[in-house]
DNA sequence: TCAATAGTGTCTGTTAGACATTATGGA
DNA sequence: TCCATAATGTCTAACAGACACTATTGA
């Protein structure tokens, strides 16, 4: 079917794309090298592993390594391309609030305040990111990878919020928290503006008998 | 760093691999070249898109396009290589129930009856695909695929024990099923051996309205 | 004192899982 | 008739969500 030289058509050019996210002024954000327009930090793969190219990015525009990485989906670039197409790895990052970007690089809001501000491709990229994250989160603690190693409660419940996109029921959360033994209270307290001081948390997950999930059908429209 | 000349080493070949999974004899099976060791197919990316690979290859193994696809993950195949890695994107696909094996393929029982049966790099895909079809399981009505049109109640059960590894209650699954209004009953009944008929169903999807799940924290040990 | 936030106790509706019972066929 | 399987009704324990209440700080 083919008359193209198979030899050519096979060779295709690998990326690493990582959307590394962070919680910035209280919104989600995700790290873009500066430019008129950010885009996401990619690579060509080298000679490494995936997941070490991704994390070098991430390294290399916030100063540290990811406290959480998952590969999100592979992205065909432009499929049709003569000589074989292109492809693009995209990762899932997280670093703790607080995390500042390198030169070079700067947080923007997610979603993005105003359409255009990331290119088509990323802007699926940094989506499917996203979603992965959510997906994972409740077999996965990756909120607390959001977070610096001591928390608060109710910080806690704003990432998950974040993530999840909507809002949680105070007493529900804390007593699934309390029910999967994910955190424990430690001696200090901290005093923000009014109210009560709340109590500072440290991650410290006990390991669960397992407790399978029903079986649910919920099938999204 | 790298003395690697760059456009070497920004060269990568890219492998679609599929697993495409089946129903065979009652127990969940995988579809392979015939060899001496079964090997996944897979294919060089040419110039079309990654989805479209994976269902070209499971036409071929099976003669039909697989009912669901979806991508699981890229693996690294082999890290280190001069001049670049090696990547694979498999893809975790699923025809019905009896669907047959075209000439040079065939299908090999999940988990294999005996290590060795796959190479291990398969074997890892495999696990991948199953746990990406298990993970959407109750987003995505996945199972239904796994059917000829018109099934029982107790044969859909079945298709979801295999995915799922492990038994379901029968009153609850019904229940969840009957909530989630994803099937209708048809006008026949089907007789197996002794006992009652059971009433024939066929996949009726309707939408539900948004039916937010719970925040759970289930950490796997 | 009031305002604001942290943290907890109680109630209720939902539902997964267990169990029992009825229904309907073949042997 | 007995047995096997389908299908359904009822009960209970667990729990998400709602609400109210107490606790503890700053203004």
């Amino acid at each position: 079917m083919r008359t193209r030289p198979a030899v050519r058509a096979t060779r295709a050019d690998l990326v690493i794309t990582v959307a590394c996210c962070s919680v910035v002024d209280g919104r989600l954000a995700v790290l873009v090298r500066s430019g008129a327009r950010g885009a996401l930090p990619n690579t060509p793969l080298g000679d490494g592993s995936l997941g070490g190219a991704a994390t070098a990015l991430v390294r290399a525009g916030t100063g540290r390594a990811p406290t959480w990485i998952a590969q999100s989906a592979t992205i065909a670039e432009n499929p049709g391309r003569p000589g074989g197409a292109m492809a693009s790895v995209v990762y899932a990052g997280v670093v703790p609030r607080g995390t500042g970007a390198s030169e070079g690089h700067r947080w923007i809001p997610v979603p993005a305040p105003l359409p255009g501000a990331l290119a088509a491709r990323d802007a699926q990229a940094v989506e499917r990111a996203v979603a992965t994250i959510r997906d994972r989160l409740d077999l996965d603690p990756v909120a607390f990878h959001l977070l610096p190693p001591e928390f608060t409660l109710t910080e806690l419940q704003e990432v998950y919020e974040l993530l999840l996109g909507r809002r949680l029921h105070k007493a529900s959360f804390r007593r699934a928290l309390a029910g999967a033994t994910l955190v424990e209270p430690i001696r200090d307290w901290r005093s923000e503006g009014r109210g009560r001081p709340a109590q500072l948390h440290r991650f410290a997950p006990r390991r669960r008998r397992g407790v399978r999930r029903p079986v649910r059908f919920e099938l999204i429209g």
